[in-house]
DNA sequence: CACTTGACCTGTCCGC
DNA sequence: TGCGGACAGGTCAAGT
């Protein structure tokens, strides 16, 4: 599922629920998606209150009053929804159609809280996890330490993206924006629309990509991004954010999955053809491999 | 070191 | 309706 712009809407639904919550108790099934030691769960997690939710490339961090935090990777198709106790809030309350729904076969992971709600890990690839750290060791992890700059972070410019995609300067320019250790956050729907947007033909390798190329992508990185963002992410098939429910990037999406159909520029039929093993979606007549001399 | 490919899983869709 | 294969929004570990 989620890439940046989904990863950040389900922290901003979950900042705006759990915080003050106090841990009950945790149940899972599966031990990949919860690696845990159960003596430092039955410390440091059971009993503790949330604190922040926060965000780290497609990392969601929820940090706790124990000094430790649940980091979460939902990778392809890792779901966090959460539940109010019940329908007694009335009508309107933004759960209420979820009520009885979760757990289901794909629950990997169940958090319940002390005023009954609960807030459930779903993932029906089994891709993702929910690792208990301390919350000073975070940066510590692998991933974090390699991961690159937010894309939407002010220090993040059309130089910076420039010099990081140059390390990867042999490969294609697709292959290097989806490498989280370039850019952080970025996934296969958002760089073919900002490969798109920038007329770049995805198999362009990353040394013959002008520079005025290369600042055009840095813009539409970023207008993609935030578009997404305010749009709820996109729900090709999983996605859901942190009350069970759908965003609506697709909808505007200008070559992803919309292979068959016209580009909105030129109307030429968008094709679909693979690159750095991803299907991926162009524009035949805007997006040109350069030729080679 | 840089780069590519397969593996991790389950579910769905498409062609025969 | 069934069956096999390809494919799905992400990362790793291996291989060259």
């Amino acid at each position: 599922m989620p890439e940046l712009p989904e990863v950040e809407t389900v922290r901003a639904g979950l900042d705006a629920l759990l915080p003050g919550r106090s841990v009950a108790s945790v149940t899972y099934n599966n031990e990949k998606s919860f690696p845990n030691a159960p003596s430092d769960v039955n410390v440091f997690l059971i009993g503790a209150s949330v604190t922040a939710v926060k965000r780290r490339a497609k990392v969601l961090l929820i940090e706790l009053s124990s000094d430790y935090s649940l980091v979460i990777h939902l990778k392809m198709t890792g779901q966090l929804v959460f539940i109010a106790r019940d329908t007694r809030f009335g009508a309107g309350h933004p759960n209420d159609s979820l009520v009885g729904q979760l757990p289901d076969k794909s629950t990997r992971v169940e958090l319940s809280f002390k005023d009954g709600s609960k807030l459930f890990f779903n993932d029906q690839r089994k891709f993702g996890w929910v690792r208990l750290v301390p919350t000073a060791e975070v940066p510590n992890i692998d991933f974090m330490r390699k991961v690159g700059p937010e894309p939407l972070d002010p220090a993040f410019t059309a130089e910076v993206l420039a010099s990081r995609l140059q390390r990867r300067k042999n490969t294609s320019i697709k292959a290097a924006l989806l490498d989280q250790t370039v850019v952080a956050g970025i996934g296969n729907i958002y760089a073919d629309e900002s490969l798109w947007g920038a007329k770049i033909h995805p198999a362009t390798l990353v040394r013959d990509v002008s520079n005025q190329k290369l600042r055009t992508l840095f813009t539409e990185v970023q207008y993609v991004l935030r578009l997404a963002i305010e749009k709820g992410g996109s729900s090709d098939r999983n996605y859901v954010n942190a009350e069970g429910k759908k965003g609506s990037y697709m909808s505007f999406a200008r070559v992803f999955r919309r292979e068959g159909l016209p580009c909105p520029r030129c109307d030429a039929i968008i094709i679909k053809i693979r690159v750095a093993g991803r299907g991926t979606h162009i524009c035949p007549r805007e997006q040109k491999l350069p030729k080679i001399h």
